[in-house]
DNA sequence: TTACTATATAACGATATAGTGATATAGTCA
DNA sequence: TGACTATATCACTATATCGTTATATAGTAA
């Protein structure tokens, strides 16, 4: 298979695991949860969103098997159980330190001159 | 700072990394480019898509700082700059690919029955 | 039963962005 | 100069999805 050559439906695929991530309600929730059980209200009262809003990223993120649900009588306890998904945030927040590095050495030989 | 207190900028930073990969057609440019230099007909042959929106993915990207710009005269080539994208690409596919395993084992199981 | 609570979901408006055709821009070559 | 080429950008349509309000659902407790 050429480098060109890559299924369209494995691209999706890739696509469709960024997209989860590329919220940043969504990260606010897994940030939040960590590697603790939190149930929707405190969710909510953690991220300061509507209700609502954080039941539908919930869904989302089940059915993309990052998190599991654990029912308890009325209340739904959400735990992350992906947890490459921090391995992914790690990489992106170091990349993102060093860019910042990165300009602020640029300014600081700007100034120089 | 508690684990429910981050920024929002910061979130949105991290959200909007991942949403560069959250685009199959991006995903196909990063994939055909690899580590070698390209120039924009050379992409669109290699994806088959159009020229424009081959153009403007590149323009994101380079906005980004993923991908570099090198004008040679009418050509202008391309080269992945940022390797920290293919870390996270195989990150991903890892996941998917154990997710799959998963559900195969699963299905096996199932059948058994 | 009724009242109450926690969560999920439907419906909606607002926004973002992918893809496309047309066009602008800039370099090359006769 | 004029014709041609490679790339970027504009204007537009179509689509996806976020956040919100209202409501449905299901468990609890009197």
């Amino acid at each position: 298979m050429k480098r060109s050559e890559i299924d369209d439906s494995a691209l999706e695929l890739i696509a469709s695991r960024f997209r989860l991530l590329a919220e940043p309600m969504r990260l606010k929730i897994l940030h939040a949860l960590g590697d603790v059980e939190m149930n929707v209200g405190e969710l909510v009262a953690a991220t300061g969103a509507n209700q609502a809003n954080i039941s539908k990223h919930l869904a989302i993120l089940l059915e993309a098997g990052v998190v599991s649900r654990r029912k308890d009588g009325l209340r739904a306890n959400y735990r992350v159980t992906d947890e490459s998904i921090f391995a992914l945030c790690d990489v992106v927040c170091s990349r993102l330190e060093r860019q910042l590095d990165l300009h602020r050495e640029a300014l600081a030989t700007i100034r120089q001159i």
